[in-house]
DNA sequence: CTCTTGACCATGT
DNA sequence: AACATGGCCAAGA
């Protein structure tokens, strides 16, 4: 199995109202650097059944450019699912960081 | 095939 | 907290 599909399976795996960061998909999958977790979502196959706008970087400052049209989208969901922001770019990792159990 | 770039992270400033 | 540097590895030119 290529690499994005294990990557792809971790991320659809997310609850709803939590989110997760790239370090930690890559922790928990062997082999996978963060790098490479950023390129599965960049190349991402079906954005209709995978999460994307739930995985943010370790601060937990989501990617301005992309996730499907924008920050902004991608806040009005995360919001929308109960996800609390600390800032307009910053999403509340203390209380919503999510991992997947092996 | 080589070179550059990049949804990142850890560390230092 | 924000910015800079080095490292990681894959995809694009």
């Amino acid at each position: 199995m290529d690499y994005k599909q294990r990557v792809y399976r971790v991320v659809k795996k997310i609850p709803k109202g939590k989110v997760s960061t790239y370090g930690s998909i890559s922790k928990y999958i062997k082999g996978v650097t963060p790098r490479m977790v950023g390129r599965a979502l960049h190349t991402n196959p079906d954005p209709a059944s995978i999460p994307c706008h739930r995985v943010v970087d370790r601060d937990g400052k989501v990617a301005e450019h992309f996730a499907f049209g924008g920050w902004r989208e991608q806040r009005r969901r995360l919001i929308n699912e109960g996800v609390g922001f600390i800032d307009p770019t910053h999403v509340d990792l203390g209380k919503h960081s999510w991992q997947s159990k092996k």
